[in-house]
DNA sequence: CGGGCGCATCTATGCGCATAGAGCCGGACC
DNA sequence: GGTCCGGCTCTATGCGCATAGATGCGCCCG
């Protein structure tokens, strides 16, 4: 590796100062075209790249965005075992979001960077911090607080969660009109009234789906479930334990809406186990719209969320941030989409 | 936003001197352990963040991988019309190779900087390189001697390009295995011994597609191709006029090996229009293995590249460099898979 | 012919951290 | 009591760039 030239060798190749190099750079109309010219073939014969390291220090700014995530799935290398390829484990809601961050900043020509936090111990956070001058973050196992201290050093944009005492942007779905859609669909189009929700409430995402499951069934006049089945992590060792004991004792809703696609494609792995039928049986439905709810049969009934453009939002939000620190924290709240596919009992769509 | 606190906050706050504060958090070992509580604490007071700018200029190193793509996509926002989501765009083939890199940056604790040419002139590049210790770069419309002036500045690893002249390391597939494949699969289990190829072999993966078709057509004994068809870049007005001419004279070939899966998805629609039947009377193939090649009906034979696998070699191969600049560039040729779906006339899987 | 003005460029400095090398201090040993 | 040594901490410096303020130069005007 040769050393990389600076503005130092730069200037000197050119004749000048490197004050001049970094106006040529930085403030080209404050130099005389023909010391630019001079300075720019300079540096293209230096192979010349600014050390954004020092440009940062220099500014006080880094010029990237980044975007952390505490639970990025760390498994081992996936093998593509002899099957199909595997799109149930990606592209997930989280990576659909990232995408929309990265293709907005592309468009603006911003630097991303792309974090995690491999011990779990927050040390990633840090590093990431160090690096930008604005963060978004995908919720994780801890609360929203961690972020609040991060918030007052640099504008942070909280992904689907829960509201906070006033410094971090927010960016979520209306999770209560997703499933209210869900339970009015199942109850007038399928006449099904009886009706599970699957999935652990302490994000606050899911305890907003299940809120709207139980307001829809109740607008309804049905009687809604008391409270969620199987609240336990998913991929645990006995999976859905709850809805197997219901299914033992012949007491299973005629539907089961899930906190997630991903839930519901396992929950239907563990019906068609049990030998239950989807959507004969029982109905399923996810909440999401990533690919893999099209992959599987019975096609899955979701809910999308606008995914790309929940990322791309949240760059805006951190570049208009960045442009006036004093404005108030924003907090959006974006619409979904119903899928009616085969799942809930619709013909193939 | 407040200021942030540097080493010199901490220092004073702990009692100690800003070397403390450096060595506290670098080589904890070095300093005793009440002292290092203090500066600790100290920090946790003052969320402490170091600065990635600072310390990458101090340093030397930023601590960071880039990967870059000279042709990312940078449409307007997509608006999720009315029907169905849109998964031909996304995930694609660097998609995937990029979620292998993020995946091994994550596994390995590796800042990850994501970085693309907006204007197309190259001072992305400059940007992104000024950030990094190592860059690993997807083929764009500009020849890979580009990368070799930065090669000698930092090691970087071209997806998917032609061999140069020994800077660069490389990541590619067995792209004449995998045509190869694909042609003996039609001939022998389908009968079929006409065949076109469809796509433009600039780039040079397409290029060694296409010869693989070739080479084992004569393995085979049957008359390959002279050249391809409509090696027009996609997207263009009028797409495929060449299949189109070949069907208004009713020579179309029996089955038509398409350069990507994108492409043989476009060509399938235009068949589609045409009232050509797939695989009845025309069989199509792509290559990379994408998602949208299963939601199509009829669902892609395909060619599935090791995305993930691309993706985390070239993360190795830049720590490995990165550890040992001396060594010699590194070029690994990964094997593909066939998946033989619908539209070669298979049934579904 | 001197003063004033505006432009192009330069000099000098600081950004926050890592680290080489110097300094200090207490204990072991003669 | 003096010397030496090792462990811990400090002082001093440089990393490469951006930029405020100084400088010099040419030109216009009185």
């Amino acid at each position: 590796m040769a050393k990389r030239s600076t503005v130092y060798d730069v200037a000197q190749a050119a004749g000048v100062s490197i004050a001049t190099v970094s106006f040529t750079f930085r403030q080209p109309e404050r130099v005389r075209a023909g010391t630019r010219e001079a300075v720019l073939r300079a540096a293209r014969e230096l192979d010349y790249m600014p050390s954004a390291s020092a440009r940062g220090l220099a500014r006080g700014r880094t010029g990237a965005l980044g975007l952390f995530s505490y639970d990025l799935l760390l498994e081992e290398p996936a093998d593509e075992p002899g099957g199909e390829e595997d799109f149930r484990t990606y592209p997930l809601y989280v990576d659909e979001v990232q995408r929309g961050f990265e293709l907005e900043c592309a468009r603006r020509g911003q630097a991303l960077l792309i974090g995690s936090d491999p011990r779990g111990e927050g040390e990633g956070v840090m590093d990431i911090v160090g690096r930008v001058d604005g963060l978004a973050v995908f919720p994780g196992a801890r609360p929203a607080e961690l972020l609040v201290p991060l918030a007052r050093l640099l504008p942070v944009v909280a992904f689907a969660t829960a509201a906070d005492d006033g410094v971090l942007h927010h960016v979520r779905v209306d999770n209560r009109a997703g499933t209210r859609a869900l339970v009015t669909h199942l109850a007038r189009t399928h006449g099904i009234g009886d009706i599970g929700f699957v999935g652990e409430t302490r994000m606050s995402d899911v305890a907003e789906r299940f809120d709207g499951l139980r307001l829809a069934m109740a607008d309804l006049g049905l009687r809604p479930p008391d409270g969620v089945l199987d609240p336990t992590p998913v991929g645990s060792a006995e999976p859905f334990p709850e809805v197997k004991r219901l299914h033992a004792g012949g007491a299973l809703p005629r539907a089961l809406v899930c906190a997630s696609d991903q839930l519901a494609l396992e929950l239907m792995d563990v019906l068609d186990a049990l030998g239950v039928a989807v959507p004969g049986d029982v109905a399923v439905t996810g909440f999401d719209g990533v690919v893999a709810g099209r992959l599987h049969r019975p096609t899955l009934t979701t809910v999308r969320q606008p995914m790309e453009a929940m990322g791309r939002l949240a760059v805006e939000i951190l570049v208009a941030a960045l442009e006036d620190p004093a404005a108030a924290p924003q907090r959006h709240r974006l619409p979904v989409r119903p899928l009616f596919r085969e799942s809930c009992g619709c013909g193939r769509s």
